[in-house]
DNA sequence: GTCTATAACACGATAGAC
DNA sequence: GTCTATCGTGTTATAGAC
């Protein structure tokens, strides 16, 4: 009862988990405080506890919501392409964007920020037991389909290179759309302004071109 | 006091840095207590703000560390590729070689996890002004040095394209070379221990092999 | 210089009124 | 369901003995 959702109210219940995904994007959670979360949406103090539990139970949902609709969306978009091109091999660009084209469609802050980015930086920062593996959980076996999938659109490959480069495309593409104020991240300010990572789909041709170009190098 | 001399003791101070760069780039600076520092090196509890002043002043101290010698490594490994080739413009698989070499080659945990690269992705994910414009400070005239060699070499690329590839090249290092306990992490899980972080050579072999490609696209 | 003791404060969680 | 008041614990920083 603690954890299940409770339609009967869920207006509170979601404005605190709204706030909540918002400030561990931004400082991780273990340095949000839940009187942090409950003053900005004017709620008592101890609303987090009854609705989530503790604390911990509050990020655990926080995960729930955020990791789901993200690998679904990776899942859905490998689904359709792998309809449309049957036995043949999907090509690299294709097979790239299905993996990249979620993460950086994920919603924004006002800043422009990527909320589920940063998110999923400060999971990495900071590994602990029981999300990590809840991570795995939700990730492991769509990017098995993605490996899968490389490996049949380049062969030639051994598994552990498909593997390397899967690794650097998705290092590449979390790398730029990190920035909690993109206006004054690395990027903006390396450029001039020049590169603009709000920018859906300037991110995303030059993500793509890199990195599929990257994954079509020869074999060690 | 344990095994060397037990007299005045110089070496205090740095004992405490020491600890402080290990535990800051495993859990973050915010996360760490002194409380930890001080019993781990067996150390009084005062010390820390005897020889730093601060908690703060010891993450200034920390970063001035290890921040300052991962920039002086690429400069200098660029010196010499400008050295040897002259005017001829570097070769893009050198260039990214001096630009990522000395992050892969950093100081490693005993379960080898690259202190400096966890300590960067730390700083990276919890943006604070202070020690944003440190880092700022420390690495923009080397970066705009490695990007104006770059697009020497690719005279092709726009300036932006340029810096696009140079921040993706970033990412994909970083990204890999993040775990923690590289025999839990993403990279090992995935490849059941095909792909082993902790061989710099492996990793410089495909990191630089993927990056060299996905520079040479064509432009846009 | 080194150490103990403690001040001053923030945190998560919860008991209990309404 | 919602709220206040508070408990127990943890933190940084520092005063003052030696």
């Amino acid at each position: 009862m603690t954890t299940a959702t409770r339609d009967i109210q869920p207006e509170i219940r979601q404005r605190i988990l709204q706030e909540a995904i918002a400030r561990f994007a931004h400082k991780g959670s273990e340095l949000t405080t839940i009187r942090e979360i409950t003053q900005a949406t004017q709620v008592n103090l101890a609303s987090v506890n009854y609705y989530f539990g503790s604390k911990d139970g509050l990020l655990h949902a926080v995960l729930d919501a955020v990791l789901g609709p993200l690998s679904e969306a990776r899942a859905q978009l490998l689904d359709a392409a792998e309809a449309r091109y049957g036995d043949r091999p999907i090509p690299i660009d294709v097979l790239l964007d299905a993996l990249l084209r979620p993460l950086v469609k994920t919603a924004k802050t006002p800043d422009g920020g990527r909320i589920v980015v940063r998110l999923l930086q400060h999971l990495r920062a900071t590994p602990e037991h029981s999300v990590t593996s809840l991570l795995s959980a939700q990730f492991d076996h769509v990017a098995h389909r993605f490996i899968d999938a490389l490996s049949r659109t380049l062969p030639h490959l051994a598994r552990a290179e498909v593997i390397w480069r899967y690794e650097f495309a998705r290092g590449a593409a979390m790398h730029v759309l990190t920035d909690a104020d993109p206006r004054s991240g690395r990027l903006a300010l390396l450029s001039q302004g020049l590169c603009d990572n709000r920018d859906d789909e300037q991110v995303l041709a030059h993500l793509i071109t890199f990195v599929s170009t990257g994954f079509c190098a020869p074999s060690l």
